[in-house]
DNA sequence: TGCCGATATGGTAATATTACCATGAAGGCA
DNA sequence: TGCCTTCATGGTAATATTACCATATCGGCA
């Protein structure tokens, strides 16, 4: 491994950091589905207008998310066709545990 | 989108945490090419080695990575192969939002 | 213009994360 | 046994994250 410079590494901490709440997953599976307005998201999440909006700020800062305006109403979408591969990667590492802990009970 | 339960997006943001800082990703790098025991890690990272310990247990929490005792010395691995691809998007998601800025700046 | 619905933002309290120091536990070796 | 090395854990202070309320902004419409 070659080093690479501490900022390297913080500006793909921000991306994980964008990732690292349920409400913006939730969010993000439903986005890649269509695009939807805050108002549909904000009732999918169940939290509050203000939180919601906030968590997409969150991703859009990091380039996960885009918004279009149409009217009063803000669309969001997804921006990143690749984070599919991320969710497959943690369902296999879901996998992974609960096997690992499968054996573990077993071996009691 | 079916809807899934609130705990299906808890379990898969732990993953995401654990990948949310930018000494554990620079960890998972180094793993990413041979298993390293903490003192190599806490070289490393250049951090003291109960914060590197921590991380490690973060990691481990998370099933990203294993640990391997040999003697008084404990050998971490990745665990997770997959991983490659999350960090082949967060590279996919920096490249792009390096473009959109360039184009940002080139419409002032 | 005046009001309303949709979003964003500022403020703030609760909670979580992080780093370091000090210390504990366990293995290797004289 | 006694000491050293390696790693983990408890404590604690600093910082970051999060949620909600209140409020500002902006577009549409009467």
């Amino acid at each position: 491994m070659k080093a690479k410079p501490r900022q390297h590494y913080e500006a793909r901490a921000q991306i994980a950091k964008a990732l690292a709440h349920p409400s913006r997953l939730l969010i993000l599976d439903a986005l890649s589905e269509k695009e939807l307005c805050v108002c549909d998201l904000t009732e999918l999440v169940g939290a509050d207008q203000s939180t919601v909006s906030k968590h997409l700020t969150v991703l859009k800062s990091a380039g996960l998310v885009s918004g279009r305006k149409d009217g009063s109403m803000i669309y969001y979408r997804m921006q990143c066709p690749c984070l599919g591969g991320f969710f497959e990667c943690m369902e296999s590492v879901l996998k992974t545990n609960l096997k690992t802990q499968q054996q573990l009970v077993r071996a009691l």
